[in-house]
RNA sequence: GCGGGCGUAUCCCAAUCGGCAGAGGAAGGGGACUUAAAAUCCUCCCAGUGUGGGUUCGACUCCCACCGCCCGCACCA
């Protein structure tokens, strides 16, 4: 037989434009339509369960690359199947559009940000559609458009006036040379990006949001969502909740108090030194004109920790980051007091306490903390022990090199002695607030976010600055305060500052002042992608930014896929976010994403694909050589959706081989003159129609689970296994029965197949003859009469060891089976002694235990 | 250092509640078809589950300890 090759070239393009330009898989009504909510309501009948199946929105710096391709693969799979089985599914697209990159591309090679973003964003469209992914094409938004980010812009309005939007001064990445604030990314050893300047921090006046009032509700929240375990206990770590004591120090000199927080207030008594952060107002106070002090402090400066006050990711890969490295510290002109036995101990200034956290000075415990215990031996402060280990280790304070911070009881602390240090912590929390010399306080590591950035290619801040009334908001109705299209990218530090009428051709939109000039920094791009997913809903509408009715009924998002990259600041953000405008009465939700997927990455030879290390793979290689569906059923053949894939580790090759086999079922059955429906009659003696048919109801029920629990790899190797078994039943000339047996295994085969590869299917669906898209098909079902077995084979084991097998009627009697099992010979010739124990599990096993 | 994850055939990976270690694929050997190759088909080969204990009638699966690798966080008092 002259068989037609599988040329996906032929028809996938054609499918392709076809859906996309039909608005195949628009949402009808859309999800802002009031019927959505009768729609949605409806448990299944006319639109069937509301869905809310999102991914995250790439960001357009060039072509998808096999990462977008593996995301939104496993995403479309998950989605096209969801619709297969009845859901009304909300599958939105779009472009977080706003960045660093396109202002590069301004500054380096002249290019407007706005065109390079737009022609990369159209470059990206065309590619999603050619990989066949069903994105709704009405509700597509980007981040950069000012549509869009005049909402954002309300958004910070909105927290502004609801005080969780404020500005204070912080220190930040100061690069002299480009005279420019920086990014922690744009900082690489110290140094600047572009200029290579080193990065000098300094105090400027900076935009936060207040995420910290809804600390423990982000911690607290975890508990209800379905998100992987390592994502959750990233958030609790980030948070860092902790909780101890501030303690009330006096200057030993003129008694001036100064608190210190700490978790281990029962170790009070183990205070031997006290440490101030170098900043610390009382130190510089006395300090501020001692030229030794300023250069230690200099020295300090150069340490980063605008990681910690923005919230962005530092480099942090070097030596000098993390615990254990060496600290810093001066001996610094007077005594502190502890106020619970009158002590005096010395005073320092060390870089290791920080400023930001806590009260910005700490008593040093250094018997039971090991940072306190480093610098002690460096700088020869004492130590005292005050906790004696509940394991028997006995610790000597002239020679300890290791803190104790196990459990243990009090010692050497007075009243305290003898008891267990958890039980002297509330004692002793109890008797500093009787005393007024303290009280019991919970801290976090979580900062306020800092929002400000001093980039070009952002959303305004909608701020006016006054002299007379200070910060002023951009009244609503004139949003959205717009990002000029002149901007000169060639000018040293921002070009929104430097635009001739951008920040001084306004008046103060409280008092007239025309005096009053506009706040030049844009957003941090992570508050454009804090709530993007509600803004899916109506993305054309002028009139609000979401509608608050269907946010009530399709947040929070059912399902979430993306990258484990953003397991902090994105999802946390847009927590916060939830929660803020929840409590603005914006939305109903608490959280954003009920459930997330991280999907794993693709690597290549083991190391991340980079253009440096010249492994990369663009998915058009692959596409152009096997079609889409190979690459996409590779991807998810590969690996479980959360695990990483090796390129190196995965056959293409193979992949479209098995496709091939698939194609080639197909248009020799449409050869044969095989119908498109099955029809059972027929005769069939030898049974291979039942059998096929069976095959095909096991590969249907178990690809049906499969599906359910997002294992497509596993999913696939049971249509391999269906189709092994149609290329079994056609090895000899096929009957009228096993013909139509094929038919149905067929169908069925496709149907399975279709989320996984669009395209193959919907071809060959139409060349079986049967009707509409494979698109637009109920998911099938196993006949369970087919699923059950007549006769079944069971293990049976003498004292655990497999022995022999017995071949028995589905449902026999644990007696019969026991009895079948003894009258096994390979099995009797192990019954050398007493049976003391059976053990039968119908169908399943049986265990003669023989010894005692 | 803390937290999370992973170690199964040559390789990638499977194995509901603890119940026959192999579903699927790749690579490799042999064969059929072919003038030949490709393609296709048939067939063979391949581990006792990182190590050591424990629980159990029975452990890849549960528990403990250790080894190795990966990821995240890391001076947060």
């Amino acid at each position: 037989m002259d068989t037609e090759r599988y040329d996906p070239a032929s028809f996938e393009p054609g499918l392709a434009d076809r859906w996309a330009s039909s608005g195949a898989y628009t949402l009808t009504p859309p999800a802002a339509d009031p019927a959505h909510l009768e729609a949605g309501a409806a448990a299944d009948g006319g639109g069937g369960r509301a869905y809310y199946a999102l991914t995250m929105f790439p960001y357009p710096s060039g072509d998808l690359h096999m990462g977008h391709a593996e995301i939104f693969t496993i995403h479309d799979a998950l989605v096209r199947h969801l619709r297969m089985t009845g859901h009304r599914v909300l599958n939105p697209i779009g472009w977080d559009a706003f960045g660093l990159p396109a202002e590069n591309a301004a500054r380096k090679r002249g290019e407007d940000p706005r065109a390079w973003t737009y022609a990369n964003i159209e470059e990206q469209r065309r590619t999603i559609a050619r990989l066949g992914y069903s994105f709704d094409w009405s509700t597509v938004l980007r981040t950069c458009d000012a549509e869009y980010y005049r909402w954002t812009q309300w958004i910070f309005l909105e927290l502004l006036d609801a005080d969780l939007a404020y500005r204070r001064e912080a220190l930040v990445n100061w690069d002299p040379v480009d005279r420019t604030v920086l990014a922690n990314e744009q900082v690489i050893d110290g140094r600047g990006e572009r200029s290579g300047a080193l990065v000098e921090r300094i105090p400027r006046t900076q935009w936060f949001l207040r995420i910290t009032r809804y600390a423990d509700e982000l911690l607290d929240g975890l508990d209800a969502i379905e998100w992987p375990e390592r994502v959750k206990n990233a958030q609790r770590a980030w948070i860092g909740r902790s909780e101890g004591a501030e303690v009330r120090f006096t200057t030993a000199d003129d008694g001036a108090e100064v608190v210190v927080y700490t978790t281990r207030p029962d170790t009070l008594y183990g205070a031997t030194y006290f440490v101030f952060a170098p900043e610390h107002p009382l130190v510089l106070a006395r300090m501020g004109d001692d030229p030794e002090y300023a250069a230690f402090r200099t020295e300090v400066s150069r340490r980063s920790e605008i990681e910690r006050l923005s919230g962005l990711d530092g480099a942090g890969d070097d030596d000098e980051a993390g615990a254990g490295r060496a600290k810093r510290g001066v001996r610094l002109p007077f005594d502190m007091v502890n106020p619970v036995d009158g002590r005096t101990i010395p005073a320092f200034a060390a870089d290791y306490v920080l400023m930001e956290y806590g009260t910005g000075a700490i008593m040093a415990v250094p018997a039971h903390d090991q940072r306190d215990l480093d610098f002690a031996r460096q700088y020869g402060a004492d130590v005292r022990v005050v906790v004696r280990p509940d394991d028997g280790t006995v610790l000597d304070p002239a020679t300890m090199t290791e803190a104790w911070a196990g459990d243990g009881t009090t010692v050497n602390s007075g009243e305290y002695d003898g008891l267990p240090w958890q039980e002297t912590k509330r004692r002793v929390i109890a008797d500093l607030e009787t005393r007024g010399l303290g009280s019991g306080r919970v801290n976090y590591r979580l900062r306020d976010w800092l929002i400000s950035r001093q980039r070009s290619w952002g959303a305004p801040i909608p701020v006016v600055h006054c002299p007379d009334c200070g910060e002023v908001g951009v009244p609503r109705d004139q949003l959205p305060v717009r990002l000029p299209d002149d901007l000169d990218f060639t000018v040293q530090g921002s070009p929104l500052e430097a635009h001739p009428t951008f920040k001084h051709d306004v008046v103060c939109p409280r008092c007239g002042s025309a005096d009053a000039v506009r706040d030049t920094d844009t957003m941090d791009t992570f508050v454009d992608s804090s709530w993007y997913f509600l803004r899916y809903l109506d993305p054309t509408s002028e009139d609000h930014a979401w509608p608050v009715a269907a946010a009530g009924r399709w947040l929070p998002v059912d399902q979430y896929t993306g990258g484990i990259e953003h397991a902090i600041l994105h999802l946390l953000y847009s927590r916060f976010f939830v929660k803020a405008l929840r409590d603005l009465g914006h939305v109903a939700a608490d959280e954003p994403f009920a459930r997330l997927l991280n999907q794993g990455q693709v690597i290549m030879g083991g190391a991340a694909m980079s253009k440096s290390l010249g492994n990369l793979v663009a998915p058009k290689e692959v596409y152009e050589r096997f079609g889409v569906d190979t690459l996409r059923a590779t991807m998810l053949f590969a690996s479980a959706p959360e695990d990483d894939i090796d390129w190196a580790d995965v056959s293409p090759t193979g992949m479209h081989k098995w496709l091939s086999r698939v194609w080639r079922l197909g248009v020799e059955h449409v050869a044969r003159g095989g119908s498109a429906a099955g029809d059972a009659a027929g005769d069939d003696a030898d049974g291979r129609a039942l059998a096929l048919r069976r095959a095909a109801a096991v590969a249907v029920e178990a690809a049906g689970r499969e599906y359910a629990a997002r294992k497509y790899n596993t999913a696939i190797a049971r249509m391999m296994e269906l189709t092994n078994a149609v290329n079994e039943a056609l090895r000899t000339p096929p009957t009228p029965a096993v013909e139509a047996a094929v038919a149905e295994a067929l169908r069925d085969l496709l149907l399975l197949l279709a989320p996984i590869a669009p395209f193959i299917t919907e071809e060959l669906w139409g060349r079986l003859g049967h009707d509409g898209s494979v698109h637009d098909q109920r998911w099938p079902e196993a006949d369970p009469a087919l699923l059950v077995l007549d006769e079944v084979e069971v293990p049976v084991q003498v004292d655990g060891k497999l022995r022999g097998r017995v071949t028995v009627p589905v449902g026999t009697s644990r007696e019969d089976l026991e009895a079948a099992a003894r009258a096994e010979p390979a099995v009797a010739a192990h019954l050398t002694g007493e049976v003391v124990k059976v053990v039968v599990v119908p169908d399943r096993m049986v265990n003669l235990v023989v010894k005692g």
